[in-house]
DNA sequence: TACTTATATCAATGAGTCTTGAAGTATTGA
DNA sequence: TCAATACTTCAAGACTCATTGATATAAGTA
């Protein structure tokens, strides 16, 4: 994860629709949701309006697509949110180390590691 | 953390000036640094572009100032960067703690926590 | 082929953002 | 009080972004 593709990442990001469609095919998993069921799942969403999120949001590397007959299927890149908090913890940390715990804390109760505690 | 507050954070972040002043800020640690000694560490950057960045950012939470002498000084607001990384993860894990578990292993990798190990 | 469904692309409009330079405010010192 | 320093605020212009509606592409179906 570089300058530039952390800038589109939080640009991708700082749009409320965008922002959305991230978190909802989050949850929706790998198997991700049609462009169609997305526009219904958001607030009158014409489909070109849609369709420009969405390319943003796959330029930004957020969200990836594949087709399967007529739909056009997207879906999270998880490494890519992974990767841009860890730019963002990289670049938070030099020397401050109290910066990172309290976000530790905040994975560790998200996250249920298997094995280990953390302590800030 | 809001997805209001979310997103102004992440539209603070999406702009080249204001993501190194972050940067710069929290390697400056909480003595801050002066309006003008960020400008000089900036290229070109005149004092009325600095000023409009650094409000921007301290609207999103992401800076504070105080006043010493003739001076401004900023510095970087820890907590609202952690705060975003916890909103972020928040959002990423329903359901798939396999995104986090990387994002931890850079964090511990970077944060070198007092207790405990982080396994993916 | 013609029709329907599903999505993408294009062009235009309006809204918002970034930069610049000038003017304003706050602090310090002579 | 006057001048200098350090920032901020304001106004204007250029630029970018989001939305809309119309058109285009692609894949199934009759």
């Amino acid at each position: 994860m570089h300058e530039k593709q952390a800038l589109g990442a939080f640009a991708a990001l700082s749009q409320e629709t965008r922002l959305r469609i991230v978190r909802l095919l989050v949850t929706a998993g790998p198997e991700g949701m049609s462009a169609g069921a997305i526009g219904e799942a958001m607030d009158s969403a014409s489909s070109s309006r849609m369709s420009f999120h969405l390319s943003h949001l796959e330029q930004a590397g957020l969200v990836e697509s594949r087709r399967e007959g007529r739909s056009i299927i997207y879906s999270a890149v998880l490494t890519a949110l992974s990767g841009l908090v860890e730019f963002l913890m990289r670049d938070c940390c030099q020397g401050h180390p109290e910066v990172c715990h309290p976000a530790m804390a905040a994975l560790s109760s998200c996250c249920e590691p298997t094995k280990g505690s953390i302590r800030g």
